[in-house]
DNA sequence: ATCCGGCTTGGGAAATTTGCCCGAGCTGCA
DNA sequence: TGCAGCTCGGGCAAATTTCCCAAGCCGGAT
């Protein structure tokens, strides 16, 4: 599909909600130069798609449930090095977009972004160049002056653990979604609350919203 | 614009994501009998843009910064009693499920459901019917061994114990403040739960932040 | 008057979780 | 090569949660 370059440019979609992505379809086939080849609802289908259909450009979802959408970057980026992965997504968080970077996205535009926003996103990590929103660039800069906050201290796995669970969900659900062990989750549990200072679930909440990483 | 009722659906989106809501218009509009007459990126909009347009259907989502979602709900139930509110989220926990409807939502869908189904849900609720996803349904007939609308059936001793704790306090902090033994708010704490429904001690405080009782 | 129901307060016992310690594999870095 | 840090989980005592139950109190219904 890579021959189309000269004719436009392949997009895979992952995202795990349907009218989510029906509705990026429309709006990035209306553009014109700018076809959606595949779209993918999880992580795991999304390598598949991505080598089914070898796409310019991925724009992917990382707030999905099932396994993390930085384990999909890693995935197609260690099977596929010249992918170019566009990460979409509301959160804004300047520890996932360094997650997300390091992982080796091209890009990472939130989806408060302004539609043509993220056209130009896509069109920019499409030539090879490395695009983020401008909210994200706000954040990763007041973030490299600012010092450490708490989450700072908190590695990606205790990071992912600590918003899904703020977010609500049981030690048993967190572990599903991660594949680990329950007792693995209940040390997470165990060690994020003694690396920030928690002493109790309502606080560790409190801690994750304070820092945005939960929305209430 | 109530009058081109007989000629379709008129709709009031809000969601504070740009792309999604070309999104979800192009979705709508491509319809036939749906028209999105209006948009709004925030709850505070919401009631304005309600209000000037008057449309059939306010098509929400919940779960945006700032204000509350449900707080928009009560907003425009309170000051315009005949609209039909359809709350379209990713979030899919019984107790905000419960919340939106005593809120004065019409329907519930979830973003994880068909472009179809969601599209049925308005007209549905544009027919005055209630709409909610399969999987809300599914939710709320398992939660509704223990029926009722969250708060109000708390008793005075368990929202003044559901404030402690979702403010931080300990277990022991809240028996010395209330004079009560440890046992005692070990139990309302559980009773709480499943009043409320909550599963989890952080649904339960994001049941608390959502209700007022606790600040975040 | 009496009874019903709900709130408040706690005991008890089994099931789970927490708190903390541990080891092992892996990766990056010096 | 070796250290450091992250990730993943086992183990085990202590603590908490989960239910079930009882009793006193109070307001309202009969």
């Amino acid at each position: 599909m890579s021959e189309v370059a000269a004719t436009g440019i392949s997009v895979l979609l992952v995202d795990d909600h349907p009218i989510v992505r029906q509705g990026y379809r429309r709006v990035l086939e209306s553009q014109g130069d700018l076809h959606v080849v595949a779209e993918a609802d999880n992580a795991a289908d999304a390598y598949g798609a991505f080598k089914a259909h070898d796409p310019d450009v991925v724009l992917l979802d990382i707030s999905m449930p099932g396994a993390s959408g930085l384990e999909a970057i890693r995935n197609i980026r260690a099977r596929s090095p010249r992918a170019r992965i566009l990460v979409f997504t509301m959160h804004n968080e300047a520890v996932l977009v360094k997650s997300a970077f390091s992982a080796g996205a091209s890009g990472f535009v939130t989806k408060s972004s302004e539609p043509s926003a993220v056209v130009a996103a896509i069109r920019a990590v499409a030539r090879g160049e490395r695009a983020m929103s401008d909210d994200i660039a706000h954040i990763l800069a007041e973030d490299s002056l600012s010092a450490g906050s708490v989450l700072d201290q908190l590695g990606e796995r205790e990071i992912e653990i600590l918003r899904q669970f703020a977010g609500g969900a049981t030690t048993e659900q967190i572990a599903t979604h991660l594949n680990l062990s329950v007792k693995t989750v209940q040390n997470y549990h165990y060690l994020i609350k003694t690396k920030t200072g928690a002493r109790t679930d309502a606080q560790l909440v409190r801690l994750a919203a304070t820092c945005g990483l939960a929305r209430i």
